[in-house]
RNA sequence: GCGCCCGUAGCUCAACUGGAUAGAGCAACGGCCUUCUAAGCCGUAGGUUGUGAGUUCGAGCCUCGCCGGGCGCGCCA
């Protein structure tokens, strides 16, 4: 007899519709909760499935499977209802029993083994490491977070991975921002170009590098801009010419600069999400790609399979034999590679590693560029439904109901760290996987950060703080916790007791339902409603009463509670105060 | 213009992947602190799920057409 509850009704229907359908035996049994207490705690639907093969009216089949049910001791009464609804209504014991089980399992409650210890890589944030991460980095942040935890606690073998775009011309002109910063330190007036990057911290490494070196990079403002189109004419040709100038200049120190801020922006990057409870296995260098010759090998692969053709000097893939909108460019008329052409490389890459599943997590605005990507993996003769992206939309900020803007090259955009600073970790973590990932965000801030009972993340946290209070009550009085897996759970029998505990039984049907759909919310909703059912109970009943068989039951159930908040919230990356 | 996503209570969002009378929180109104934390609880009110058709035992969910919003359509990343 299968020990979960939800596996054992299910053996009880196949048994039944083995006599009454044999045709029909393998049918998948589908068992939901039912939203209404009067329909019972399980409920099946197969007799209204059956109803078309088997050309009966749902409700007789349903009868027929109810008179072929075996016996169970677990079930209290079995009810036809509706349009042909099987309803399951369980014994109290068989569901007080999940309290033992979640004591026994401690912080392994609601682990599960879908996974099957594949491996799966999370890719996500993977910011330009151009300047600090801001409130739509951390929506990612925190979901990718979330997720890969979500999806280790449902046995995946996760690897978290951030793609560190180190080679592309964003981290140019971030250099020469820094180095025109630094220049301006010795009074050398070269005009700041209006697309650099304008934020104060450019400003910060520039005397960094002044600090350690001196005038070792010291150039003449003539030099430095010799030969640029004029700004107002041409922005991004002036500003490609500040960079060619530098490069040239500079000759070796160049790369000093480059490496310098690189490493600044990325070390400041890391702290930021360290500190917000986000940590990457891996961090995956584009510009390695291009080092090891990857990049060149995947195009030339792409060549020899015949997907690529040359127009106006560029080289194309043929992306719309996979059906892409329109063809798009590999390798440039100038023979340097797009951002595209590393991307297949970095993907060829990931595969390579034999991951089971690519997860990417991306802004929703790069979605149309998911067809190309999965076209270069089937040109290269890959599995590309190992790959799934998903996609998170923007995040905006309001703040005295007035939105917040977020470029990052204006410099005029709300940091993650000012984010975390003004509302706190927990509640930034909660209110970014508070939303389908798919779904635009709100952020309120005044909301966020206001410590009233609007503020939902801490109506979970107090449930859990509640019942820590009561169990120090109960331990102070002389109780043990280690004998609250002994206790008598028979003598939980209060309506609100049991509807405690079913919520608690849902939990491992949570996790592998939001595990399954990438859908961290699904347990941000579920511990709000497990906290709504303490709640309700704590308001009802006491716990500590005199009756000690009776206190120690119930501290048991509460103990139970803590234990599955405490297991959800760590998922989400959100601390549970013992005091609040 | 073409493609993708979205439209659910006054506001912010759910809805077990097609199931029963569409649910929470906030805001509004009325109650509950001499007893384990009132950051809490109980109750009332709030809806033609943007709209019109279609598919079937059954639609917020699937199909098509409109209306409204977001994003994308670079030899940028």
């Amino acid at each position: 007899m299968s020990q979960d509850i939800k596996a054992h009704l299910a053996e009880l229907l196949q048994a039944a519709l083995k006599s009454v359908a044999p045709d029909h035996a393998d049918t998948p049994i589908a068992l939901e909760r039912p939203k209404q207490e009067s329909h019972g705690d399980f409920a099946a639907n197969v007799a209204m499935q059956l109803a078309r093969a088997l050309k009966k009216n749902p409700r007789e089949i349903a009868q027929q499977l109810v008179n072929e049910l075996p016996a169970s001791p677990r079930v209290e009464k079995v009810d036809i209802a509706g349009a042909g609804f099987i309803n399951f209504t369980l014994k109290a014991d068989a569901k007080t029993a999940v309290v033992a089980t979640v004591l026994g399992q401690g912080s392994a409650y609601g682990r599960s083994s879908v996974g099957g210890k594949q491996k799966v890589q999370v890719e996500f944030v993977s910011a330009n490491p151009t300047g600090p991460l801001h409130v739509g980095h951390g929506r990612g942040a925190a979901y990718g977070a979330s997720l890969s935890s979500l999806l280790a606690f449902a046995g995946w073998d996760v690897t978290r991975e951030y793609y560190v775009n180190d080679a592309g011309r964003q981290m140019d002109i971030l250099a020469v921002s820094t180095w025109l910063r630094y220049l301006d330190l010795f009074d050398v007036k070269v005009p700041f170009p209006p697309n650099g990057y304008q934020g104060d911290y450019v400003r910060d490494m520039a005397k960094q590098v002044k600090d350690a070196h001196g005038n070792k990079y010291l150039r003449g403002a003539a030099e430095v801009v010799a030969g640029a189109p004029d700004v107002e004419a041409d922005k991004e040709g002036h500003l490609d010419a500040l960079i060619a100038n530098a490069k040239n200049l500079l000759g070796q120190d160049w790369s000093y600069i480059h490496q310098h801020a690189l490493s600044e922006q990325l070390a400041d990057g890391k702290d930021d999400l360290e500190e917000f409870g986000v940590h990457f296995d891996v961090w995956f260098s584009e510009k390695s790609l291009f080092d090891t010759g990857l990049v060149a090998k995947c195009v030339e692969r792409l060549e020899k399979g015949g997907h690529l053709y040359v127009q106006d000097g560029a080289k194309w893939f043929r992306s719309t034999a996979f059906g892409d909108e329109k063809d798009r460019v590999v390798q440039r008329e100038n023979g340097l590679f797009t951002y595209f052409a590393s991307d297949i490389a970095y993907h060829l890459n990931k595969f390579d590693r034999g991951f089971d599943k690519v997860i990417n997590i991306w802004g929703a605005d790069h979605h149309g560029y998911i067809p190309r990507v999965k076209g270069a993996l089937k040109a290269l003769d890959q599995d590309e439904a190992k790959l799934q992206v998903a996609l998170v939309q923007f995040a905006v900020l309001y703040r005295n109901g007035e939105k917040a803007a977020m470029s990052t090259r204006s410099g005029e955009f709300v940091t993650l760290r000012q984010l975390r600073g003004e509302v706190g970790n927990d509640a930034c973590r909660f209110f970014y996987v508070l939303r389908k990932s798919d779904q635009h965000l709100d952020f309120d801030l005044d909301l966020a950060k206001s410590q009233t009972n609007e503020n939902p993340v801490y109506y979970i946290q107090y449930a859990h703080a509640r019942v820590c209070s009561v169990l120090k009550q109960w331990s102070e009085a002389g109780g043990d916790e280690a004998e609250l897996a002994a206790a008598d759970l028979s003598l939980l029998a209060h309506p609100r007791e049991l509807a405690v505990a079913a919520r608690l039984a849902a939990f491992p049907e949570v996790i592998d339902s939001a595990a399954a759909d990438l859908a961290p919310h699904q347990v941000a909703f579920y511990l709000k409603d497990l906290a709504a059912d303490f709640h309700s109970y704590y308001n009802a009943e006491r716990m500590l009463v005199e009756d000690a068989a009776l206190a120690r039951s119930r501290v048991a159930l509460a103990a139970a509670v803590r234990q599955v908040i405490h297991n959800g919230m760590t998922l989400l990356g959100v601390s549970c105060p013992a005091s609040m």
